[in-house]
DNA sequence: AAGACAATATCGGATGTCCCACCTCCGCCC
DNA sequence: GGGCGGAGGTGGGACATCCGATATTGTCTT
C-alpha cells in the first residue's frame, strides 16, 4: 500500500490532518471513543508510522484527540492547551523585544472581560452571585495567610462569567487569563500583595452584585494598567 | 549525548517543546529569524530527529514556528490557524451529535463581538468609517452581480474592530468569523442572499456611524439566530 | 472467597538510517 | 549581461527496531 506515486502538493501533513479528522467524522465517532491503533491507521491512511504520528501530535495540541501512552488515542473534548502555550511564548518573546503582543494579548483579555460583563451581570442570578462570593471569600482567607493563589484568582474570574453558561467562552477567557498571569510573572516580582488583590476582587464582586457592570469593568482595568506600565518600563529599559 | 538518564515525567516531547522555546528566547530570536536544521537541533537537544519533528510539527501547528520546506525553519509571526482549524472541526464533529459545541461556538463570536463593540465605535474616528463604509460598498457590489463572499463579508467584520487597534485581537476574532462561516456552510445551505446580507451590513454601517452600538449588536444578532435555529431544527432530526 | 501482587499483552515513545522533494544560489552558457 | 541548469543544503517521508508506560489478567496469598 506505501510508496505510492509522489503527489505534487507541497505538504501531505495538512492532507493527513484533515484525513484524520474526516475518518473521524465518517465514523461517527464521539468525544471519548478510541481511534485505531497508530499501526493500523499508519496502515489505512498509507503513510509511515512516523508520519501518522507527526499529524497525531498536531491533532492533539489542537485539542482534537487525547493520547494516552500505553492505551490508545481517543476523541478529546475540546481544550485550549496549545493556544494558551503558544500565546504565553508569544508573550515571552515579546517581553525580549519591543512587547508590542504582550500588551495586545493584554488588550485581548480587557477587551473580552469587560465587554462580556455586562452581559453576564446581566444573566446573573442569585446562586452565581453566591458561588462568586465564595470565590471572594478563599481569596481573602488566602490572603490573610500571605498567601497568593493564582488558581483562586482564576476560579474568580470563571464564576464570573458562568452566568453566560457558555463553557467554550470559559476555556477561551481561561486561556487568556493564564497568558495574563504568565506575563505579569515574567515582566517582573509582583508588585501588588495578596490583601490589595483580595480588596479589589471584593469590590469587583460587589459592583456585580449591585448589577453595575461599568463599575466592575473599570475596577478590572486597574489590574490592567499596572502592567502594562510595568511591562512600559521593561521595554524602555532596552 | 542521546540515551541520557530517562527522565520521570510522562512525556519528554512536551519538554522538547519548551526546549526549544527556550532556545529561541536565550538566543534571543526574533520573528523571522532562523532557527537552527533539524539536524543541529536534533543534536543540540539529544533526541532523534523524528522526535524533534513531531515537536517542531507541533510548534508550528502552535503559531510559535514557520516552516518552508527546502529551506528552513523560522520564528514565525503570531497566526490562529490551528485554533480555527481546531474548533472548525469541533464545530463539524458537534453538528454530528448534539449542537452544543457549536452552538457555543456561535456564541462566542457573538458574545465578542457584541461586547467590544462599544469600545470599537466609541473609537472609532471618521477614516475608520471610511474604510467600514467602502466594505459596504464592496458587499452591495458583489451582492448586485449576485455573488456571497466570504472574504467581503469578513473583511466588514475586520474593519468594524480596527479601531481598537489591537491585530492579535483581530485575528481572534477573525478565527471566530471562520468558524462560523464553516458551521453555516455545514450546517445547510445559505438561506440567506447577497441582497440580504449587503442590506444587513449597511444597517450595521450605519448604527455604527450614528454611534449606536447597541443598535448594531442587535442586528448581528439576527445572523447568529438564523443559524442557531437551522443548527437546531439539524440536531433535532436525529 | 477476596484482595494484592506479579507477569504479560498492547500500545504509544523514541531512534537511526536511508532516500525523496524542494528551494536557493551560483556559475555556466548563450 | 541575462537566463538557464545543476549542486548543495534543508525539510519530508518511510521503515525497522527497540524502549517505556499502562491496563489487564491470572495467580498466589491471606
Amino acid at each position: 500500500m506505501a510508496r505510492q506515486a509522489r503527489y505534487g502538493a507541497q505538504s501531505r501533513l495538512r492532507a493527513l490532518q484533515s484525513d484524520i479528522m474526516d475518518l473521524i467524522l465518517e465514523r461517527e465517532l464521539e468525544a471519548g471513543d478510541p481511534l485505531p491503533t497508530e499501526n493500523e491507521l499508519a496502515a489505512s491512511l498509507g503513510v509511515g508510522r512516523n508520519t501518522l504520528r507527526e499529524s497525531l501530535k498536531v491533532l492533539q495540541a489542537m485539542g482534537v484527540i487525547e493520547i494516552r501512552h500505553g492505551f490508545g488515542m481517543f476523541v478529546a473534548p475540546t481544550n485550549f492547551d496549545a493556544l494558551a502555550e503558544g500565546l504565553m511564548f508569544r508573550g515571552r518573546l515579546s517581553l525580549r523585544q519591543n512587547g508590542e503582543d504582550a500588551l495586545q494579548l493584554l488588550g485581548i483579555r480587557q477587551a473580552l472581560e469587560t465587554g462580556l460583563l455586562p452581559a453576564a451581570v446581566a444573566a446573573s442570578t442569585p446562586g452565581h452571585l453566591e458561588r462568586l462570593a465564595e470565590a471572594v471569600e478563599h481569596l481573602e482567607q488566602l490572603a490573610q495567610a500571605g498567601e497568593h493563589s493564582a488558581a483562586a484568582d482564576a476560579e474568580f474570574h470563571r464564576r464570573l462569567f458562568e452566568p453566560l453558561g457558555n463553557e467554550l467562552l470559559q476555556q477561551l477567557l481561561g486561556v487568556f487569563g493564564k497568558v495574563h498571569r504568565k506575563i505579569q510573572l515574567e515582566a517582573g516580582p509582583a508588585t501588588d500583595d495578596a490583601a490589595a488583590v483580595a480588596a479589589l476582587h471584593r469590590k469587583i464582586y460587589d459592583a456585580v452584585a449591585a448589577g453595575d457592570a461599568a463599575a466592575a469593568g473599570g475596577l478590572l482595568a486597574s489590574r490592567f494598567e499596572e502592567l502594562r506600565a510595568k511591562i512600559g518600563a521593561l521595554v524602555a529599559g532596552r
